[in-house]
DNA sequence: ACGCTTAAACTACCACGGTAGTATTACCCC
DNA sequence: GGGGTAATACTACCGTGGTAGTTTAAGCGT
C-alpha cells in the first residue's frame, strides 16, 4: 500500500500518469510525444520526471533491449479518488451538495448535463 | 488583477486563508491561535508563511500600535473556485456529471444529501 | 571499424511550501 | 530607566515539482 498521500500529484506527473493509463505500457519516447501534444518539453524532462516517479512508487519500467518501458504503478482510480476527496473536504467540509451547488453557481452547465446529474442521482436513490 | 493561479495554495495556506475570511481583519496571534486548534506549530511559521503570502498577493496588512492586522486580499469564492476548477479540469475534462458520478461512485452519500442535489438541479433547470 | 543515433544517468537549478531558530526592536510596567 | 515581554525581521533549511544540459553507453548501419 503505497502512501497516503498518493494523491498529491503535480500537473506533470499527472499527465504523465494519464498517459501511462491510457497506453498501459510504454517507453519514455511514447510517454513524450502525447505530452508533447500538449506543451514543449525536453525529451529528458520526461525521463528524469519518470526516474523521480519511480521513487516515489507511482510508477515502474522494465527493461526491454536497451529501453526503459514504463507502466503505471497505482491506478488512476486512487488518485482520482485522493484529490476529490481532498477538495472535498478542504473546502466544503465534505458536503457533496455543496461542491454541487458551488458549481451550478460558477460554471456554465449545459442543460444536458442538468439532466445526467438528474439521472445520476434518481439511480443512486433507487439502488440504495 | 491577481495572478491566473490564484487557486493554487498549500494546505497550510489555505488554512490561514479560512481563518482570515471568518474573522476578517485579524492579528498573528488570532491566526495563530485559530490554526494551534487544529495542528501545531510554531508562532514564527505562522508569521513567515504570512509575510511570504502577502509578498504573493494573497494578504495585505495595516498597522496598528506595533502589531500587524491582516486581512485576506483575495475572497473565498475565487480560490474554492479556481481548485474546483482545476480539479474538474485535471480529471474530469470539464464535465460536472463526470464528477458527481465519481463521488457518487466512491463515496457515502446520504439519503438527504442526495435530496438537496436533487433539489438544486430541480431549481437550476427551472431558473434557466 | 567508425561514426551516428538513441537512451539513460548524472548533475544542476529554480521556485515555493513549510518549518522554525535567532536577532532585533519597541513597548509597557514597576 | 531597566528589564521583561511581545512582535516583527532575517536567515536558513528541507522536500519536491519542474526543467533541462551534459555525459556516457549501447546499438546499428555502411
Amino acid at each position: 500500500m503505497p502512501n497516503p498521500k498518493t494523491h498529491r500529484l503535480g500537473d506533470l506527473q499527472l499527465q504523465i500518469m494519464q498517459v501511462l493509463w491510457q497506453r498501459g505500457e510504454c517507453g519514455v519516447s511514447d510517454v513524450f510525444a502525447d505530452i508533447s501534444k500538449k506543451r514543449a518539453l525536453a525529451y529528458t524532462t520526461i525521463a528524469t520526471m519518470l526516474r523521480k516517479m519511480e521513487a516515489r512508487g507511482l510508477v515502474a519500467h522494465r527493461v526491454d533491449r536497451r529501453s526503459f518501458i514504463y507502466r503505471a504503478a497505482i491506478d488512476s482510480h486512487t488518485v482520482t479518488c485522493g484529490s476529490s476527496e481532498h477538495l472535498l473536504d478542504r473546502f466544503f467540509e465534505g458536503s457533496l451538495a455543496d461542491l454541487v451547488s458551488h458549481l451550478l453557481d460558477t460554471r456554465e452547465v449545459s442543460r444536458a448535463e442538468l439532466a445526467k446529474i438528474e439521472k445520476l442521482i434518481a439511480e443512486r436513490k433507487k439502488s440504495k
